[in-house]
DNA sequence: AGGCCGATGTGAATGGCTTCACAGGCCTTG
DNA sequence: CAAGGCCTGTGAAGCCATTCACATCGGCCT
């Protein structure tokens, strides 16, 4: 579980081209940061390449590194002693994780693993903390996306507390529907999948899809989804999800 | 629920005295703090007094203030539509509430309501944010504050969704008796707001509990409940929670 | 083309938790 | 000290989601 991390194997050179890190650069908590600071954030980061199902981190292991991904997406997932298992978040090319053990210092509070192939950029520890002491905007920064992050992860307790699965399941494809507006409303995720992130399983989500598909406020594809009436599901969270017949 | 808030309303007059200040002084993120940033960070604070059942702040609010819990205990929670509630957190004395609006200038997360008669120091957004920058320990205190909020909540969703009636309810009695190591082993709270804690009925919870009771597990008192075994509660956690007949 | 594996679709049986409906006890408050 | 309101205790009935057991479909690899 520790210590074969493939993260820490990476060639230690400084290899990565400037178009790899517009990525990152695009992305808003990297924006609006001094150009000055974006490129020293760079000096203490490597580049690795991993293969769909690798294993980047698991929950426990002594964490001292933030990854951010260049391409592909990354899965973050805790699974219980009896074999189930949970997808917290689904990290996408612009994006970063492992900030919490990063800046922190303490261990790892979920697994994450290469949901696709991936490109990664992983910026370690040791040099980073006084870094960030010395550069208020980046220390800001980070104080927004843990704001962020706690705002997500607060719904998430409300959500599976107060809502059953019709509420969960349209509030879960809401979500992943606003996050990939460019994509129109075609969510990429098989049936598995989103059972584990709204908690439930594959079985019930099937046939509460089927019946909202029937409805026709979702069309079901092959590893995908397609969501038709936003706004009709919208109603269903916000009413207290017993399905509407 | 905007506007009518106690917390505006309150004596603009810096009249609290320093030994209201020394709770807060003792609590781990003020402690190491240095002295006149403590100091500059009180000149902001205003403070209140408020009956049990006083609402603080609701999910939704705009918010622009952070809250420091003087005496007594302030109840964190969310409502469903249908009426359901859920606990999200307890908040005591010399602990500190609300910081995510304060830190990102949106609206509150949840309710904040007084469990009890409290004493609270109120700070103002207006010129802090321009502080934190301005003073890398405090920023780096919060960073800390936050990531430790995250890994609450996450551990939450954890439990929720991973583990059952018996599981949840354990791990939630293991962290309220860690909490209060001080006053021995016995945890005052009604099986009302336990179940609003884990997010299961009274009536569940009762049964749960009287079935420990049985077996030597904890002792049941009015509105509190004693862990005898915390180590066989802990083995129920870890082993997905299975009850143990 | 054939074969395989992962993803989808579905029904029947089971079960954990909720809902509902009370009864009694403790504590506060007029 | 009486009254009423929270808090606790408990059984019966019902329901939502799981579990289990298959059948089908689509895509990919050789």
């Amino acid at each position: 579980m520790t210590g074969a991390s493939p993260i820490e194997r990476t060639s230690g050179a400084l290899l990565f081209s400037n178009n790899k890190l517009s990525v990152l650069r695009k992305h808003p908590y990297f924006a609006d940061l001094e150009p000055e600071a974006f490129d020293q954030l760079c000096r203490y980061a490597k580049h690795t390449t991993l293969k769909r199902g690798t294993t980047i981190f698991s929950k426990g292991d002594p964490g001292t590194s933030l990854i951010a991904v260049i391409s592909g997406t990354v899965k973050i997932s805790i699974s219980s002693p009896d074999g189930r298992n949970a997808i917290l978040n689904l990290i996408e090319a612009g994006e970063i994780f492992g900030e919490i053990a990063l800046l922190d210092g303490l261990s790892r509070t979920a697994d994450a693993t290469a949901n696709t192939n991936c490109e990664l950029f992983v910026i370690d520890r040791r040099e980073f903390i006084p870094f960030v002491r010395s550069q208020p905007t980046l220390a800001m920064k980070f104080i927004e996306l843990l704001c962020e992050r706690l705002r997500r992860t607060s719904d998430q307790v409300e959500q599976v507390i107060l809502q059953n699965l019709p509420g969960r399941l349209a509030s879960a494809l809401l979500r992943l529907s606003d996050k990939h507006k460019p994509q129109g409303r075609t969510i990429s995720i098989t049936q598995q999948e989103i059972s584990e992130m709204v908690g439930m399983t594959r079985e019930s989500i099937n046939k509460q899809l089927r019946a909202w598909a029937i409805r026709g406020w979702v069309r079901l594809e092959h590893g995908a989804i397609v969501v038709l009436k936003p706004e009709t599901l919208q109603e269903l969270v916000d009413a207290g999800a017993n399905d509407g017949e």
